[in-house]
DNA sequence: CATCGATACAACCATACGGTTGTATGCTAG
DNA sequence: CTAGCATACAACCGTATGGTTGTATCGATG
């Protein structure tokens, strides 16, 4: 079962370039977190933390191959937050085409 | 000339459930802080300090109608956003044709 | 001009966040 | 079993965040 997609943590995670570009990284899910922080002008730690955010809203996942945890972006998590920035657009049109309709029906039956 | 899009200011304020919320309700462009106070359990204070973040990250606007100040969700902000997410999947997507790539590859020509 | 309604801003408090260092756990290899 | 690498976690620090109340500004109106 994955982890239920809570907007606060997803986007919350998304609001640090670290963690963006860890996710980038983490799309070819190869690096443990070990060759992860190799990248960042960071302690080791801090780039666990990071992961753990990322953990936390279900946007990487991390599956263990010997002696190493091999972090991996999930994908899906990403569609969904994709989605949720959708529905808003839908929403938005959804609203012009009701003040659309009002326009139209005060044109025609006045009240 | 509109705010420069910050990913990091954007995803930071849709990373908290009442600002979602006034994102939605400011689609219609037609209340002032206010108004959009009412609708929330907190201070009048709290929802205007929210709305600032909304403002920072470039996801509303704020245009003054004789005493208010009526908040409108900038649809193009939310475009902004979906796009880098939608960049992250094809992003994904290379990474996918690259490895297909070297398995071909290395099918063929053996390291 | 005095007032009132709508908005803004400052000061303050508690808690969360991003970073650090240090210590503990888990696996793999000799 | 011991050694060592990769990972995890705890404690700590400075700053940001989300909330509060109180005061100040701005614009319309009597």
């Amino acid at each position: 079962m994955q982890t239920a997609f809570e907007p606060d943590l997803v986007f919350a995670a998304l609001a640090d370039a670290t963690r963006r570009d860890i996710v980038l990284r983490a799309l070819g899910g190869r690096e443990g977190v070990v060759e992860l922080a190799s990248h960042y002008p960071m302690s080791f730690a801090a780039v666990q933390k990071h992961v753990a955010v990322l953990e936390r809203a279900g946007l990487v996942t991390k599956t263990r191959i010997g002696r190493r945890k091999v972090v991996r972006t999930e994908i899906e998590a990403l569609r969904h937050a994709r989605g949720l920035l959708d529905q808003y657009e839908a929403l938005w049109r959804g609203r012009i085409d009701r003040m659309t309709d009002l326009i139209a029906a005060s044109r025609g039956t006045r009240t």
